[in-house]
DNA sequence: GCTCTATGTCAACGGGCAATGACATACGCG
DNA sequence: CGCGTATGTCATTGCCCGTTGACATAGAGC
């Protein structure tokens, strides 16, 4: 697509000599497969081909299948930034965002399935796990407080999970009232996990 | 393994021919293999193996790779018996076991396992989707009833899939005070959405 | 302008997998 | 007992994917 865009517009044929910038495109691209895919299932053919650039390359910067998958989970697992939430608004604002569509924020949308996925595979799950506990469980601990952490954050965490699975699956929106009780009632479970 | 197990036992050598078992056995490893490794991951020679059969058998009775995946999936969804649960006690008892281990129900954690990679693929989704919609989300709808069931099943649905998929990733089990603060604030959260 | 290196492209190979068709044999039926 | 079909096995084939090494060329440094 790109080769052909660039084919019938005035801009050179011949890719542009950008190590760095060619390896971001080999990267997105490979986010967005393997969030589709899985591992297995991504070829480094058509992620190349999404890149516009030919397969040998990932070879060269990544080292190869394994060192692509890494470098894309390394970077789609960061910190999430709780530290910014407010205690006294943040449920309201998650709980709009969970009842929206899952399209408007394609990015984390497909971070999310990426994960999601790898985290199923008995190959890739170890380091998922690892990542998740380290950069995700963390925060939330030390975001929610008080006694008992280890429990509440876990409901926590299951709870913003299964609120991005069940958006992830759903095709419809909800609409009027539905989606008004809807806000409201996750908001209060929300708002709930995070009291002592 | 049944091979070798024959083998040093007085049965026969040769499978009994009986091609409902044979199925059967088919289907009981492409589920556990699909579901651990997705279907790309799985490989018909391993399930085969697990089976105790040829490979080739699968082409026979199921048509391909395909086709042992769609009977595969078609018999992981199965309508759960939201029925038999009683309002007062389903909370703490679904909170009980979302605090134990995974591996102490490998049948239903395998299928969950299989049904949350075929829902994250674009190829199986819309497969997964209507049959969740039809043979779990409708039953939860009935058993929840009350007014804005939609907003609320969905809700209730999410937690239910999260739960599942924190109980999931996590390998270390809950244990005294913070298994039993979970366990209390997870049926009351599971509770309270079930109220109007 | 020459040269050298980093960057990009191409063609081929080797392995592994699903699928296929020929072959073997148990079991029902006469 | 003999035959035929359903069931199970084996060897082969063809395809697809990841990887590799040789080749091409832009662009920097001199």
């Amino acid at each position: 697509m790109t080769k052909v865009a660039a084919l019938v517009s005035d801009r050179p044929v011949v890719r542009k000599r950008d190590a760095e910038a060619t390896q971001a495109a080999i990267l997105a691209a490979a986010k967005s497969h393997f969030a589709r895919s899985g591992y297995e299932g991504a070829f480094l053919r058509d992620i190349a081909a999404d890149a516009g650039v030919d397969a040998a390359l990932i070879n060269r910067y990544f080292g190869g299948k394994d060192g692509l998958f890494a470098a894309a989970l390394k970077h789609s697992i960061r910190p999430h930034a709780f530290h910014d939430w407010q205690r006294e608004t943040f449920a309201v604002e998650m709980a709009k965002m969970m009842a929206g569509h899952a399209h408007q924020d394609m990015d984390r949308t497909h971070a999310f399935q990426f994960l999601l996925r790898a985290a199923t595979s008995p190959v890739t799950a170890p380091l998922v796990n690892a990542a998740v506990q380290e950069r995700f469980m963390g925060p939330i601990r030390a975001w929610i407080g008080g006694p008992n952490v280890e429990a509440r954050a876990r409901i926590f965490a299951a709870v913003f999970i299964g609120l991005l699975v069940e958006r992830l699956i759903r095709d419809e929106p909800l609409e009027g009232r539905e989606r008004k009780v809807f806000i409201e009632r996750t908001a209060a479970v929300l708002q709930s996990l995070v009291e002592a």
